[in-house]
DNA sequence: CAGGATCCGTAACGATACTG
DNA sequence: CAGTATCGTTACGGATCCTG
Protein backbone atom coordinates (compact mmCIF):
# COMPACT_ATOMS: atom_id res chain seq x y z
CA UNK A 1 0.00 0.00 0.00
CA UNK A 2 2.85 2.23 0.78
CA UNK A 3 4.61 4.12 -2.33
CA UNK A 4 7.99 4.75 -0.35
CA UNK A 5 10.04 5.94 -2.62
CA UNK A 6 13.60 4.61 -3.42
CA UNK A 7 15.40 7.27 -1.42
CA UNK A 8 14.72 8.60 1.86
CA UNK A 9 11.50 10.43 1.88
CA UNK A 10 10.98 12.72 4.87
CA UNK A 11 7.75 14.95 4.88
CA UNK A 12 8.83 18.08 6.01
CA UNK A 13 11.62 18.26 3.98
CA UNK A 14 9.53 17.05 0.89
CA UNK A 15 6.87 19.93 1.59
CA UNK A 16 9.35 22.89 2.04
CA UNK A 17 12.37 21.61 0.06
CA UNK A 18 13.62 21.93 -3.26
CA UNK A 19 11.05 18.97 -5.24
CA UNK A 20 13.42 18.92 -8.22
CA UNK A 21 15.69 16.81 -5.06
CA UNK A 22 13.82 13.91 -5.34
CA UNK A 23 14.55 13.85 -9.09
CA UNK A 24 17.97 13.77 -8.40
CA UNK A 25 18.01 11.19 -5.35
CA UNK A 26 15.75 8.69 -7.59
CA UNK A 27 18.29 8.67 -10.11
CA UNK A 28 21.21 8.82 -8.46
CA UNK A 29 20.42 6.59 -5.30
CA UNK A 30 22.51 3.61 -5.36
CA UNK A 31 20.26 0.83 -7.69
CA UNK A 32 18.53 3.85 -9.55
CA UNK A 33 22.06 4.41 -11.18
CA UNK A 34 23.05 0.58 -11.53
CA UNK A 35 19.50 0.26 -13.71
CA UNK A 36 19.71 3.25 -15.54
CA UNK A 37 23.42 1.96 -16.69
CA UNK A 38 22.19 -1.31 -17.40
CA UNK A 39 19.25 -0.61 -19.10
CA UNK A 40 21.14 2.23 -21.07
CA UNK A 41 22.43 -1.07 -23.43
CA UNK A 42 19.68 -2.65 -23.91
CA UNK A 43 16.21 -3.52 -23.09
CA UNK A 44 15.93 -6.20 -20.03
CA UNK A 45 13.67 -8.57 -17.76
CA UNK A 46 13.80 -8.24 -13.90
CA UNK A 47 15.61 -11.63 -13.25
CA UNK A 48 18.07 -10.37 -16.13
CA UNK A 49 18.41 -7.13 -14.28
CA UNK A 50 19.02 -8.68 -11.14
CA UNK A 51 22.09 -10.81 -12.51
CA UNK A 52 23.41 -8.10 -14.67
CA UNK A 53 23.07 -5.87 -11.36
CA UNK A 54 24.37 -8.28 -8.86
CA UNK A 55 23.53 -7.77 -5.19
CA UNK A 56 20.20 -6.75 -5.50
CA UNK A 57 17.47 -7.87 -3.60
CA UNK A 58 13.83 -8.30 -5.72
CA UNK A 59 12.35 -6.23 -3.16
CA UNK A 60 15.18 -3.19 -3.89
CA UNK A 61 14.66 -3.82 -7.78
CA UNK A 62 11.10 -4.33 -7.79
CA UNK A 63 11.08 -0.85 -5.71
CA UNK A 64 13.70 0.99 -7.75
CA UNK A 65 12.19 0.01 -11.26
CA UNK A 66 8.70 1.47 -9.92
CA UNK A 67 9.85 4.18 -8.87
CA UNK A 68 11.77 4.85 -11.93
CA UNK A 69 8.51 4.26 -14.02
CA UNK A 70 6.63 6.43 -12.27
CA UNK A 71 8.85 9.21 -12.86
CA UNK A 72 9.11 8.55 -16.48
CA UNK A 73 12.33 7.39 -16.92
CA UNK A 74 11.31 3.65 -17.59
CA UNK A 75 9.22 1.88 -19.45
CA UNK A 76 7.40 -1.78 -18.29
CA UNK A 77 6.06 -4.00 -20.87
CA UNK A 78 4.15 -7.15 -18.83
CA UNK A 79 3.75 -9.67 -21.24
CA UNK A 80 0.16 -11.60 -20.64
CA UNK A 81 1.96 -14.73 -20.90
CA UNK A 82 2.64 -18.29 -18.54
CA UNK A 83 5.36 -17.77 -17.42
CA UNK A 84 4.78 -13.79 -16.86
CA UNK A 85 7.53 -12.30 -18.85
CA UNK A 86 8.17 -8.59 -18.46
CA UNK A 87 10.71 -6.31 -20.56
CA UNK A 88 12.20 -2.97 -18.65
CA UNK A 89 13.52 -0.54 -21.15
CA UNK A 90 13.92 3.34 -21.36
CA UNK A 91 11.75 5.93 -22.29
CA UNK A 92 12.91 9.35 -24.19
CA UNK A 93 13.09 11.13 -20.50
CA UNK A 94 14.93 7.90 -18.95
CA UNK A 95 18.04 7.91 -21.60
CA UNK A 96 18.13 11.64 -20.96
CA UNK A 97 18.72 10.55 -16.85
CA UNK A 98 20.61 7.58 -18.06
CA UNK A 99 23.12 9.58 -19.66
CA UNK A 100 23.30 12.38 -17.00
CA UNK A 101 23.99 9.87 -14.42
CA UNK A 102 26.41 8.05 -16.79
CA UNK A 103 28.71 11.44 -17.30
CA UNK A 104 29.25 11.78 -13.38
CA UNK A 105 29.67 8.38 -12.74
CA UNK A 106 32.15 8.33 -15.60
CA UNK A 107 34.16 11.58 -13.56
CA UNK A 108 33.70 9.83 -10.25
CA UNK A 109 35.83 7.12 -11.82
CA UNK A 110 38.11 9.72 -13.87
CA UNK A 111 38.63 11.46 -10.64
CA UNK A 112 38.75 8.09 -8.48
CA UNK A 113 42.73 8.45 -7.78
CA UNK A 114 42.60 11.85 -6.73
CA UNK A 115 40.07 11.00 -4.69
CA UNK A 116 41.63 8.53 -3.31
CA UNK A 117 45.03 10.10 -2.43
CA UNK A 118 43.51 13.27 -1.00
CA UNK A 119 42.00 10.15 1.42
CA UNK A 120 45.16 9.23 2.16
CA UNK A 121 47.22 12.07 2.51
CA UNK A 122 43.92 13.16 5.14
CA UNK A 123 44.26 10.22 6.78
CA UNK A 124 47.80 10.12 7.43
CA UNK A 125 47.77 13.84 8.75
CA UNK A 126 45.58 12.50 11.59
CA UNK A 127 47.30 9.27 12.45
CA UNK A 128 50.68 11.37 13.07
CA UNK B 1 35.94 7.58 16.38
CA UNK B 2 34.25 6.06 13.47
CA UNK B 3 34.67 7.93 10.28
CA UNK B 4 31.28 7.04 8.69
CA UNK B 5 31.22 8.55 5.18
CA UNK B 6 27.95 10.71 4.38
CA UNK B 7 26.33 8.02 2.81
CA UNK B 8 25.48 4.54 3.57
CA UNK B 9 28.57 2.72 3.60
CA UNK B 10 28.09 -0.91 3.83
CA UNK B 11 31.10 -3.04 4.47
CA UNK B 12 30.68 -5.88 1.90
CA UNK B 13 29.27 -3.84 -1.12
CA UNK B 14 32.21 -1.39 -0.52
CA UNK B 15 34.50 -4.47 -0.18
CA UNK B 16 33.62 -6.58 -3.52
CA UNK B 17 31.58 -3.26 -5.41
CA UNK B 18 33.08 -0.42 -7.33
CA UNK B 19 34.75 1.95 -5.22
CA UNK B 20 33.97 4.87 -7.30
CA UNK B 21 30.13 4.43 -5.75
CA UNK B 22 31.20 6.33 -2.74
CA UNK B 23 32.32 9.27 -4.43
CA UNK B 24 29.46 9.80 -6.18
CA UNK B 25 27.79 9.11 -3.15
CA UNK B 26 29.15 11.68 -1.13
CA UNK B 27 29.03 14.49 -3.93
CA UNK B 28 25.00 13.50 -4.81
CA UNK B 29 24.29 12.86 -0.80
CA UNK B 30 21.35 15.22 0.75
CA UNK B 31 24.24 18.00 2.28
CA UNK B 32 26.33 17.08 -0.20
CA UNK B 33 25.03 18.75 -2.69
CA UNK B 34 23.75 21.57 -1.36
CA UNK B 35 27.21 22.19 0.21
CA UNK B 36 29.14 22.18 -2.94
CA UNK B 37 26.13 24.25 -4.79
CA UNK B 38 27.00 26.92 -1.94
CA UNK B 39 30.53 26.64 -2.13
CA UNK B 40 30.53 27.00 -6.04
CA UNK B 41 29.86 30.54 -5.17
CA UNK B 42 32.04 31.65 -2.22
CA UNK B 43 33.89 30.63 0.42
CA UNK B 44 31.56 30.26 3.67
CA UNK B 45 32.19 29.99 7.34
CA UNK B 46 30.55 26.94 8.99
CA UNK B 47 27.24 29.06 10.45
CA UNK B 48 26.89 31.17 7.11
CA UNK B 49 26.65 27.32 5.14
CA UNK B 50 24.14 26.27 7.89
CA UNK B 51 22.04 29.58 7.27
CA UNK B 52 22.78 29.36 3.62
CA UNK B 53 21.40 25.58 3.59
CA UNK B 54 18.45 26.03 5.52
CA UNK B 55 17.42 22.80 7.94
CA UNK B 56 20.59 21.23 8.56
CA UNK B 57 21.95 19.94 11.72
CA UNK B 58 25.14 20.89 12.93
CA UNK B 59 26.54 17.07 12.97
CA UNK B 60 25.30 16.56 9.41
CA UNK B 61 27.37 19.53 8.14
CA UNK B 62 30.29 18.78 10.07
CA UNK B 63 29.89 15.26 8.86
CA UNK B 64 29.55 16.19 5.16
CA UNK B 65 32.57 18.89 5.40
CA UNK B 66 34.62 16.44 6.83
CA UNK B 67 33.49 13.83 4.35
CA UNK B 68 34.00 16.07 1.39
CA UNK B 69 37.73 17.33 2.92
CA UNK B 70 38.80 14.23 3.12
CA UNK B 71 37.47 13.22 -0.53
CA UNK B 72 39.52 16.25 -1.86
CA UNK B 73 36.92 18.69 -2.52
CA UNK B 74 36.46 21.21 0.09
CA UNK B 75 39.62 23.19 1.94
CA UNK B 76 39.15 23.83 5.23
CA UNK B 77 41.09 26.79 6.54
CA UNK B 78 41.15 27.53 10.62
CA UNK B 79 42.29 30.74 11.86
CA UNK B 80 43.54 30.61 15.22
CA UNK B 81 41.91 33.29 16.83
CA UNK B 82 39.10 33.74 19.56
CA UNK B 83 36.37 33.39 18.63
CA UNK B 84 37.09 30.46 16.15
CA UNK B 85 36.92 31.02 12.53
CA UNK B 86 36.72 28.47 9.90
CA UNK B 87 36.58 29.23 5.85
CA UNK B 88 35.23 26.52 3.85
CA UNK B 89 36.13 26.93 -0.03
CA UNK B 90 36.47 24.54 -3.03
CA UNK B 91 39.41 23.09 -4.28
CA UNK B 92 40.16 22.60 -7.99
CA UNK B 93 38.66 19.10 -7.38
CA UNK B 94 36.15 19.76 -5.91
CA UNK B 95 35.17 22.87 -8.26
CA UNK B 96 34.38 19.63 -11.06
CA UNK B 97 32.68 18.50 -8.55
CA UNK B 98 30.32 21.24 -8.20
CA UNK B 99 29.99 21.73 -11.55
CA UNK B 100 29.34 18.48 -12.32
CA UNK B 101 26.65 18.26 -9.78
CA UNK B 102 25.13 21.64 -10.97
CA UNK B 103 25.00 20.08 -14.19
CA UNK B 104 22.65 17.31 -12.95
CA UNK B 105 20.69 19.53 -10.59
CA UNK B 106 19.80 22.04 -13.47
CA UNK B 107 18.89 19.10 -15.61
CA UNK B 108 16.27 17.52 -12.62
CA UNK B 109 15.04 21.22 -12.71
CA UNK B 110 14.69 21.42 -16.38
CA UNK B 111 13.09 18.26 -16.67
CA UNK B 112 10.64 18.84 -13.22
CA UNK B 113 7.27 19.15 -14.99
CA UNK B 114 7.54 16.10 -17.25
CA UNK B 115 8.58 13.81 -14.24
CA UNK B 116 5.65 15.42 -12.26
CA UNK B 117 3.46 14.82 -14.91
CA UNK B 118 4.62 11.50 -15.46
CA UNK B 119 3.49 10.84 -11.67
CA UNK B 120 0.07 12.39 -11.52
CA UNK B 121 -0.38 10.22 -15.03
CA UNK B 122 1.28 7.12 -13.11
CA UNK B 123 -1.18 7.70 -10.05
CA UNK B 124 -4.05 8.44 -12.24
CA UNK B 125 -3.67 5.03 -13.43
CA UNK B 126 -4.05 3.03 -10.53
CA UNK B 127 -6.34 4.61 -8.52
CA UNK B 128 -9.17 4.23 -11.89
C1' DC C 1 31.94 30.29 17.12
C1' DA C 2 33.09 25.67 15.56
C1' DG C 3 32.54 21.44 16.41
C1' DG C 4 32.87 16.55 19.21
C1' DA C 5 30.27 13.02 21.97
C1' DT C 6 26.15 10.80 23.02
C1' DC C 7 21.47 9.19 22.98
C1' DC C 8 17.70 7.70 20.39
C1' DG C 9 13.70 7.32 16.95
C1' DT C 10 12.75 6.17 12.52
C1' DA C 11 12.80 4.07 8.29
C1' DA C 12 15.59 2.11 4.67
C1' DC C 13 17.27 -2.16 3.52
C1' DG C 14 17.84 -7.34 3.13
C1' DA C 15 16.16 -12.15 3.77
C1' DT C 16 12.53 -15.06 3.71
C1' DA C 17 8.12 -16.89 2.58
C1' DC C 18 4.29 -16.69 -0.25
C1' DT C 19 1.17 -15.66 -4.59
C1' DG C 20 -0.65 -15.26 -9.56
C1' DC D 1 8.99 -15.92 -13.69
C1' DA D 2 7.80 -11.69 -11.55
C1' DG D 3 6.71 -9.91 -8.16
C1' DT D 4 4.11 -8.81 -2.97
C1' DA D 5 3.93 -9.14 2.23
C1' DT D 6 6.09 -9.46 6.45
C1' DC D 7 9.75 -9.23 9.75
C1' DG D 8 14.10 -7.99 11.88
C1' DT D 9 18.22 -5.42 11.72
C1' DT D 10 21.00 -1.62 10.92
C1' DA D 11 22.57 2.93 10.65
C1' DC D 12 21.21 7.45 9.12
C1' DG D 13 20.01 11.61 10.83
C1' DG D 14 18.35 15.02 14.48
C1' DA D 15 18.46 16.91 19.21
C1' DT D 16 20.99 17.84 23.03
C1' DC D 17 24.88 18.65 25.90
C1' DC D 18 29.54 19.74 26.24
C1' DT D 19 34.38 21.67 25.16
C1' DG D 20 38.34 24.66 23.29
Amino acid sequence: MSVSATASVRPDVNATGCPSRLVLEHVTSRWGVLVLAALRERTHRFSELRRTIGGVSEKMLAQTLRTLERDGFVHRDAHPVIPPRVDYSLTGLGREAAEQVWALARWSERRLDAVQEARRAYDGARSS
